[in-house]
DNA sequence: ATGTCC
């Protein structure tokens, strides 16, 4: 990226100043090798963004962000209702409510290993994995609508894990406001086989070990010690969610001249909160964000159960669950005023910081867990949310390591199975059904992970509570 | 990301 038209705030904040349309500035955080990384498109995108109606405070990009699909990915931006805001499908992103999930295993690294080959041969067995990958679970249509409204607590209700689950799940696992009726019957139809299923692309399910702890208060709060064995599970809502973000965009794209939008970018398409397609299109998003929910949920029940076939005493217990692919209603002081808005988070991870109403109380005082999706070769990141980032960021913060190159360029230059054989050699065990999908990807194919948190600690949007690196890696 | 183009 060409840092010459921003403004440097310091080393860690760059503001793009308001011009031409932009009605906000665009604000990005990260230090001056990951911006000379980052694409010029996402600068270009992130002032389209500045420039929707009814936008609040600034258009932000975190330090992970890449060139996306109309917003940035790493893109996180606000919309009052009262002042013309509007909802964006492109600003959610087509897998909605993709997201994090960690679980204790109660097992320590050295008992791990011994079992290794076994517990990655089980975890592939018992989770289907890959595109338009389909599970043991029919959901008639009256299952199909209960699960779109009742999201993870549904599931637990169905059996699929325990109550204790809820308390740790982003929204108590349940987000309200829901309506299976806006839902068309293809995204319902697309969806009906795919409940537990992990899906493709940099979906994964990944035991790790707790390899650092950079803040040992936190992470004793979290639960974490060094040496420690993690579950963590990386996905979304599948074919319902990608079919959701396809209609909106759709009908979105059509429809904004009538609302009297001008969309600088027909990926920007959007639609007033105060619309019948605006308000449609939430009704149905938030029945994604409820299927991804429920998803990570049953997946998690699938998983103990693998667990308990080798750790026959093993009680897998969440750390917690959070999205990185939503638009949701928070409130939020913007210059000393409480307001109403709706916040797009697309590749950015909720990142609440200590206080939060939202938080359950064994959390509260702490902050909540901020979970950081890195590659299957390196490390990923337990975060924690910085005390003040709502004023940075509206309590946001990255979500992965993003990528480096295209799925393409990838393919190019590895092939799975020397991937494979090259992370064994490392102790590091690789299931997936598609090695082309391993080559698209590499650890190679990705930023350095360590950097991009290291930025967002910097900038005040998260702090290092702990790094986790894999042991065994199920990839779709 | 995605029954990788209805």
């Amino acid at each position: 990226m060409d840092t010459s038209r921003l403004h440097k705030m310091d080393d860690f904040r760059w503001v793009r100043e308001p011009k031409g349309a932009m009605r906000v500035p665009g604000i990005l955080y990260a230090d001056g090798h990951l911006l000379g990384e980052m694409d010029d498109k996402v600068l270009e995108q992130l002032a389209n963004v500045a420039a929707l109606p009814g936008i609040v405070q600034a258009a932000y990009a975190m330090p992970d962000a890449h060139w996306g699909y109309g917003f940035p990915i790493g893109g996180v931006a606000a919309f009052d209702a009262d002042a013309g805001g509007v909802v964006s499908a492109g600003g959610v992103g087509f897998d909605i409510s993709c997201g994090v999930r960690t679980l204790h295993t109660g097992l320590a690294e050295e008992d791990i290993r011994p079992h290794q080959e076994a517990l990655a041969n089980m975890l592939l067995h018992r989770i289907p994995a890959g595109v338009g990958s389909r599970g043991k679970i029919h959901l008639a249509p009256a299952q199909m609508d209960a699960m779109l409204s009742g999201g993870a607590r549904w599931a637990v209700e169905e059996g699929y894990g325990d109550p204790a689950d809820l308390e740790r799940t982003e929204e108590y696992g349940c987000m309200a406001g829901a309506d299976p009726a806006e839902v068309s019957e293809r995204a319902k139809e697309r969806q009906k086989d795919e409940m537990g299923t992990l899906g493709s692309g940099n979906h994964y399910l990944e035991v790790q070990k707790v390899a650092a702890v950079y803040d040992p208060e936190t992470a004793v709060a979290f639960g974490l010690h060094e040496g420690d064995v993690v579950l963590t599970i990386h996905c979304g809502s599948r074919g319902l969610g990608h079919q959701i973000g396809t209609e909106a965009l759709k009908s979105m794209a059509r429809e904004a001249p009538v609302h009297g939008i001008e969309l600088p970018d027909r990926e920007l398409a959007c639609a007033p909160l105060r619309s019948t397609a605006g308000q449609s299109y939430l009704a149905a998003m938030r029945s994604a964000i409820n299927c991804a929910l429920a998803n990570r949920q049953i997946i998690t029940h699938f998983a103990r159960q693998a667990f308990r076939e080798l750790f026959s005493d093993s009680a897998l217990t969440l750390l917690y669950d959070v999205s990185h692919n939503t638009c949701k209603e928070e409130m939020h002081q913007v210059d000393g005023e409480s307001r109403r808005l709706f916040v797009h988070r697309k590749g950015a991870t909720r990142a609440f910081g200590p206080g939060s109403p939202n938080l359950p109380a064994s959390l509260r005082p702490v902050g909540q867990p901020v979970l950081i999706g890195g590659t299957m070769g390196t490390a990923s990141y337990i975060l924690v949310g910085e005390e003040g980032n709502e004023n940075r960021s509206f309590g946001s913060s990255c979500h992965g390591a993003g990528r480096r190159m295209s799925r393409n360029q990838a393919k190019k230059q590895w092939r799975g199975d020397q991937v494979v054989r090259e992370l064994a050699g490392r102790g590091i065990l690789i299931r997936s059904p598609s090695m082309r999908g391993v080559a698209e990807e590499a650890p190679g194919a990705y930023k350095a992970v360590e950097e991009v948190v290291e930025a967002a600690e910097a900038a005040g949007l998260s702090r290092r509570v702990a790094r986790v690196e894999p042991l065994v890696t199920i990839k779709g």
